[in-house]
DNA sequence: ACGGGATGTTGCGTTTATGCAGCAGGGGTT
DNA sequence: AACCCCTGCTGCATAAACGCAACATCCCGT
């Protein structure tokens, strides 16, 4: 028998991502004291250095690399059992990771909520949209990705486009108040990001920038001056108003996606269909389309 | 993060080839109650069903059939990365794995003393030739196999062949002593059976049979009749001759084996060659090529 | 120069996991 | 039927792992 404590290579593996010996205690969720001890473990059974103690942090040695490049195999095909486990589970109960970005998070929570009330086994759990897979790290059981092309490894399906428009606070965003005010840029992921400054506001100052929806929201409904929002979240918010007469600017699809292994598992399958006829629903709303809400709006 | 304890996919893997509880507590040199809880906590955070606890033993689930596929693709993954790490080691200390067949023991241990001396930080460790490679059980180092084709996933060279005659012990091997005894049949892996009775004593009674080498030499000596033995043991023995006239018989080649990735690990590569030396220069015994010390043979 | 915030490491008290012995049940042999 | 050996499972005492706080060190910014 190998004797080896395969849960050292876990450790490992997160501590060579993390870089020190605090993160990777953080993310863990062990104290920092537990990861020095084990990596000696592990160092002491496999009789090999894997990291220099170097002052103000670790440098992993050329053999750590070497096992590194070979734990993330083995992490990969850990992952992937999980998943097949998860995929053919036929209960509409137990937890359900969701990444959904933000600004379509205003367009679908009704649905959600609805949904959760119909199967209050299943616990949703957001995760964070923008995160890149991590060894160890599950990724989320169903995605939305707001992007042109959506990773290979996925399945999934087009749910339309997002729109992109300018807002400010209701009673403000007239040209003339905007005038005086200004731009407040968001500082969104590439997906996001839009020209609408260039295209309809050229003279208008830059103000400040925010670096995600909340800040943003905050920041034109407090009237520090004018700037963009995707319309799912600008149209819905009761306080916030379009600014100028410019249509709203695509930006990109929102894809619904999933793991292969996922699509037998069937609160995955449900929540997938219950998000589908909801994008399909509020297509209008997500693409800026304005409807009998329009009253008010400049 | 997978919040999975990896190392319960190896108590997992020994336990589903186990069969059993108390078997898979042997091979882990854990006791039973721990493999028992660590599989509940196991089956609670994968949330499967890997057992159906039945009367008189363990049944694997068709879940845990899924799981225990990939599970041995991963100890093989680990398998690899541990040899990796083991083949990179230019040290000449540290435990060295060597399968070597009881039959040619005797032929080489002068030597492997020799080197163990000449190296005294390599602590050697012999282990069952006949066993296959299981799951997280380490294979050696090192291994000699007497056999026609060996392993496709192993790399060596042939070292000879290997030769067995019939012998008795010394004054009362010849002819018409043994024919009061009889003959002590040794049941030997295939590897080393040859038809030696049929060919030169076709009427000789069966006296009994022997299954380890240990028991046919101690068989041997005590009179109770002739038998086949490898010509490495018999020859070298001082208690023991051969009997008839009888050429001896070739039985298979030796192969000098061992894994690809442990080829650049300097202690490996150093035994080898040592082995092979040794080899070469005992083949006249390994072939029955009976030399100077002939006097006082029949 | 000096403080603040990193880094990894170490002694000590406590929680957790393990080993041990005994329990309950089933199958085969005497 | 009675016994024996196998199976997995459950309290209780012990040993191993862990969390906490303090420490030594180093880097960076003031």
């Amino acid at each position: 028998m190998s004797g080896l404590d395969w849960d050292d290579l876990r450790l490992f593996a997160v501590l060579a991502r993390a870089g020190s010996v605090r993160r990777a205690a953080q993310e863990l969720e062990v104290h920092a004291s537990t990861v020095t001890r084990r990596l000696e473990h592990f160092e002491r059974q496999l009789d090999v250095k894997l990291f220099n103690r170097n002052p103000g942090g670790l440098g992993i040695t050329p053999a750590g690399k070497e096992v590194l490049g070979r734990v993330e195999g083995i992490a990969a095909g850990i992952a992937d059992m999980e998943r097949a486990v998860a995929g053919s589970d036929r209960r509409l109960a137990g937890p359900l990771a969701v990444a959904l970005p933000d600004a379509l998070a205003d367009a679908v929570m009704p649905e959600v909520a609805a949904f959760s009330r119909q199967w209050p086994a299943i616990r949703i759990e957001f995760v964070p949209a923008a995160t890149q897979p991590n060894v160890g790290q599950r990724e989320a059981d169903c995605a939305v990705r707001i992007t042109e092309r959506p990773p290979e490894h996925l399945v999934g399906r087009c749910v339309g486009r997002v729109a992109v428009a300018a807002y400010g606070a209701k009673g403000m965003a007239d040209a003339i108040n905007a005038k005086e005010r200004g731009w407040v840029e968001l500082e969104a992921p590439p997906e996001l990001r839009t020209n609408i400054r260039q295209r309809d506001f050229p003279n208008l100052p830059l103000r400040g920038s925010s670096r995600d929806l909340t800040m943003q929201v905050a920041a034109l409904r407090g009237g520090l001056g004018i700037g963009p929002l995707p319309c799912a979240v600008g149209d819905a918010h009761p306080l916030l108003a379009r600014a100028g007469a410019g249509a709203p600017m695509m930006v990109g699809e929102a894809w619904l996606l999933t793991h292969p292994d996922l699509r037998s598992s069937a609160r995955v399958l449900e929540f997938m269909q219950m998000l589908a006829r909801t994008f399909e629903q509020r297509a209008g709303l997500l693409q800026g389309q304005v409807g009998p809400r329009r009253e008010g709006l400049q």
